[in-house]
DNA sequence: TTTTGAATTTAGCTTAAACTAAAAATTTAT
DNA sequence: ATAAATTTTTAGTTTAAGCTAAATTCAAAA
């Protein structure tokens, strides 16, 4: 059994390897809030376990094991969320952080049987994508609200910053994964964008829509 | 926040004074499984944080801020214990090893989302009292089967005994929480005891029998 | 009452995961 | 191309929880 600090590593080390190509040991110390002598440890340790690879003073790499553990996590993680918000009526900004605790500590008896209860859901709350008990990932998304096109109809399919006062704010402005809106208008350099949900405008700014992926329906 | 190794301590010292009036190091150290000297250590450090009194050589018991802690968790796993078995479907064999796990990893929100979709229950799947959150312990019956006279009619109140092999066995007796009965006859000396349940009778060790508490109907 | 044996504590060591400070390597700028 | 700045690693310390072995205290038997 990995303890809870190896498996918040290499969660980490995974969730940063899909939004760059290389991931360097400070990165790693960035996003667990530890001193980078910390991280450095920590990723030698993970490569002895043949979890990651480690080029010194280059970067961090999960191997396939490394990946099928942040896999499982990430599972726990989402699924989590989701019961959290379904079956116990946690409001969605809510959810992360209890999911966070709990992943390292439920049982495979307990994944299965949340996973049946909601279905074997393929998204969670905030539309991150739930990966299978085998380690498939459902697809999705990455084009950001930030570059859509004015007067096209699109669909919320992600939010992707899991802070609670940022959910919130979204939440307010009806954002969710599955509404629908039109992009009436969007401001040049960076500016704001005006949204029609229903028959009621909003405005975003646009470093808010970043963290939005959408679709066209 | 407490580690999990101190509110395991808590837990253990808490379980072995309702039995024993004096607890002993020893003790500690056998529930735990650890060696003498590590409960000694734990055991003084309790005391540091003023959760038990220990005198050398004599024995601990637990502060009243050290009982408040352990039915927090006791609270905490009892609530599990039945959630797990009412809203996930465990059986009553499975419930404890989880909920021994989770119990440390619940935040308050959890706790009560639980309590009020379990609508405040008073008794876990066992028969064992849940502490309410303010500290209070429904009442509960120290009249074990072992003890009953003959002829008379009960009801199961408890189970006292997580062992999970023990459950399915007394499961498979039919003997669970509020099932009534009556005792048709007692050995002497230890002997097994011969229980009516509806129109069969059952056949019961004496061992198993100090195991299940029973009221009057 | 003394001795012996069991229970308990003390002393000192181990491991995991953090830290700081110093050294080394790499990258950037002159 | 060299120096300066930044990043990364190494070295050594800290804390929590465990362990074993040795010492101490208590209780029971002679």
């Amino acid at each position: 059994m990995l303890s809870q600090s190896i498996e918040d590593y290499i969660k980490a080390i995974y969730l940063l390897q899909q939004n760059k190509e290389s991931v360097t040991t400070n990165d790693v110390a960035g996003r667990m809030g530890v001193s980078a002598a910390s991280a450095t440890n920590m990723v030698k340790k993970l490569a002895e376990m043949n979890l990651a690879q480690h080029v010194s003073y280059k970067g961090v790499r999960l191997t396939d094991s490394g990946i099928k553990v942040a896999l499982e996590i990430l599972r726990h993680h989402r699924l989590l969320e989701l019961y959290l918000h379904q079956a116990l009526g946690y409001s969605w900004d809510k959810v992360h952080d209890e999911a966070e605790h709990l992943e390292h500590h439920i049982s495979e008896e307990f994944e299965d049987r949340i996973n049946s209860l909601l279905g074997n859901p393929q998204y969670d709350p905030h539309g991150a994508p739930i990966p299978s008990r085998d380690g498939f990932i459902p697809a999705i998304s990455h084009d950001s609200l930030a570059h859509a096109e004015p007067a096209f109809e699109y669909i919320i399919q992600r939010v992707d910053d899991e802070r609670a006062e940022f959910l919130r704010y979204i939440g307010e402005l009806g954002l969710f994964p599955n509404v629908r809106f039109h992009l009436i208008a969007k401001e040049p350099f960076k500016g704001p964008l005006t949204l029609m949900i229903g028959n009621t405008t909003k405005i975003i700014g646009y470093e808010s829509a970043e963290k939005l992926f959408i679709l066209r329906p």
